[in-house]
RNA sequence: UGGGGCGUCGCCAAGCGGUAAGGCACGGGGUUUUGAUCCCCGCAUGCGUAGGUUCGAAUCCUGCCGCCCCAGCCA
């Protein structure tokens, strides 16, 4: 670690390696993993494994590879390791020269499958699937052996040699660890270790007909690479003893420490792999960066920022507790990065125009806006004003509640930067929906000092009318409508929030926001929240789109309730 | 008694036998041209529960209760 102590919290995986690094163990290096499988995009869950793994990395002066686990054809693709690379690499992670994939290591853990064999630890099993389940037993029952068990460890040599030669049909063969049909832990019952499948595989295309499975290609890929701590979640726990025995039975390099940390679970989404893809397919959402979803994709395209989601990470913990985070946690930190970074601007989300009738018809002039109004070097800004501005809808009320400060009839206002206003009439359509407000200004207040020291309530945000920008501005909400949505009535798709997006069309923003040169700027659009200018949508059909990444917090709102 | 895990404030989480950190949320007050930010203050005689060991227990022991994971030729 070269820059500023941030105090981490301590985790007891951090305890164990300080542990390890005191007895000296694997020559006082830490390597770690991330070990993602091609098949989906990554999400804030997968966040924490990569700053955790990388993380730990960092600061104990060992490395991370970037490990792609790639062992079965059929559901990988090659879209998903480039999008994986470039979320780690977005989320400011560097895995060195050597990018890792498990199919790199097939002709190595072909061998290894071989000394198994030799070495009478391993066989050919020619069951079909169904009696091996049904030879498996169950979670109280022991299993039994299966017939192929005592096969010569000649005809087990030449059978998986034909299987990698593509002799046989999917499923005709696999090729087993022999341990124990009765343990208690299923996965020690004979566990299979190869699978035969005719298909072409992403990186590897046709070369094999045979694929690892998971429990003997990881554990040999964490060896071959001098893995000293191998992070993985909490349901690998039940796995380790199998980790620990095929490194244990084969002649390794060396023998990494699995350790287990229980997956994040972030309330009103989902996340997993295989439900998000489902809201892709079945077009929930708009794809895998729809900025609704939890995947890393979608965050940095709503505007996410990576020190945001570090953060993130870094105040949840790690621990075995099952546990669901609060969104709470995740805005504060998305809130705190931007307070201090993001730029100020002006825009209206839901226009209502009020005229100023005591201002002249033709007069424009410039006000000067603060970037920022704790950050003097953010500098400030020209902001144009003329005799009719955009407010937003809910900054005027007729009849307003105690303690409202914003415009009401016959009560001061101030335009922010601008001038000191009065509401005087309202002008309304048939059906009594306000259409205009008629206000006059102090003209002795520019910049919206009172001259005579009277003190003013309220500061609202306006546009000119005449210079406003018409935007796009998409406002998005919580993906489901419950906390847990597997756990509601109902599948989780039942739990969707129908709310989720909020389409504004008809959007005021200060000519600034439009420039094409502010495109990746953050802004804080004073009063309403933190905004980021779509890029798909800016740049596709040329109209001006923002994001909304998170409100201000809102205390009125909340008092009022 | 199938096996493996986990139970500390509403949500996270430190703590590792010497008398309950911190964050988020929440409540109260102050500053403020964003009802934002910022700044103060408050927030577990209590650590799933019942016993036991000890001068002393969230930390050690025993029982009980609750929750999660495992029977893919997925990872």
């Amino acid at each position: 670690m070269s820059t500023e102590e941030k105090n981490t919290p301590s985790n007891f995986i951090r305890n164990i390696i300080d542990n390890d690094l005191a007895e000296n163990k694997n020559n006082s290096n830490v390597v770690t993993r991330f070990p993602p499988e091609p098949n989906g995009f990554l999400h804030i869950g997968h966040a924490k494994s990569i700053c955790l793994n990388f993380g730990l990395a960092q600061e104990y002066s060992g490395k991370c590879n970037l490990r792609f686990d790639d062992t079965n054809p059929e559901k990988e693709d090659d879209i998903y390791v480039k999008s994986i690379k470039e979320d780690v690499k977005w989320l400011g992670f560097d895995w060195g020269d050597t990018e890792y994939h498990a199919s790199d290591y097939f002709e190595k853990l072909y061998l290894f499958a071989i000394e198994l064999i030799k070495s009478g630890n391993a066989y050919v099993c020619s069951l079909q699937g169904d009696q091996i389940r049904e030879y498996r037993g169950t979670l109280k029952e022991p299993g039994k052996n299966s017939p192929y068990r005592d096969r010569s460890i000649e005809e087990n040599l030449d059978l998986f040699e034909k299987m990698r030669k593509g002799e046989f049909k999917d499923g005709e063969h696999v090729l087993r660890a022999k341990i124990d049909m009765s343990s208690p832990n299923i996965n020690m019952r004979d566990p299979i270790i190869y699978r035969i499948r005719n298909v072409e595989h992403q990186r590897t295309g046709n070369e094999w007909s045979i694929y690892p499975m998971y429990d003997f290609t990881h554990c040999l890929s964490d060896s071959i690479e001098g893995i000293t701590h191998s992070i993985c979640t909490l349901e690998f726990e039940d796995h380790r003893p199998l980790y620990d025995w095929v490194l244990d039975t084969l002649n390794t390099p060396c023998h990494p420490q699995q350790i287990e940390f229980a997956r994040l679970n972030l309330e009103y989404t989902v996340m997993s792999k295989r439900k998000l893809l489902e809201l892709v397919d079945s077009d929930k959402v708009n794809g895998w960066d729809d900025p609704r979803m939890p995947t890393i994709s979608g965050m940095r395209r709503r505007g996410y920022t990576p020190a945001a989601i570090k953060e993130f990470c870094e105040r949840i913990g790690v621990t075995k507790k099952d546990s669901s985070i609060e969104m709470g946690v995740l805005e504060s930190c998305i809130r705190e990065d931007l307070d201090s970074a993001a730029p100020r601007a002006m825009a209206v989300l839901d226009p209502v125009k009020i005229t100023i009738e005591n201002y002249p018809e033709d007069k424009e002039e410039l006000v000067i806006a603060k970037n920022h109004p704790n950050d003097p070097e953010m500098g400030t800004r020209e902001i144009p004003f003329c005799r009719e501005v955009y407010i937003e809808r809910d900054d005027f009320m007729e009849e307003p509640p105690k303690k409202y400060k914003r415009l009401t009839i016959g009560q001061e206002v101030r335009l922010r930067y601008a001038y000191i206003i009065k509401c005087e009439n309202v002008i309304k359509d048939e059906n009594g929906n306000i259409t205009e407000i008629i206000c006059s200004y102090d003209p002795e207040t520019k910049g919206g000092k009172t001259q005579d020291g009277r003190k003013i309530k309220g500061t609202i945000h306006w546009v000119s009318s005449r210079h406003a920008e018409n935007a796009e501005i998409r406002l998005y909400d919580r993906l489901f409508s419950i906390a847990n949505p597997d756990k509601g009535e109902g599948g989780y798709i039942d739990n969707l929030n129908s709310e989720s997006l909020n389409i504004l069309k008809n959007c005021k923003l200060e000519p600034m926001l439009a420039e094409s040169e502010n495109r990746d700027i953050r802004y804080q659009f004073e009063r309403i929240g933190y905004f980021y200018r779509d890029k798909i949508s800016s740049e596709e059909s040329g109209n001006l789109t923002y994001n909304r990444i998170v409100t201000l917090r809102d205390s009125w709102t909340k008092a009022k309730k």
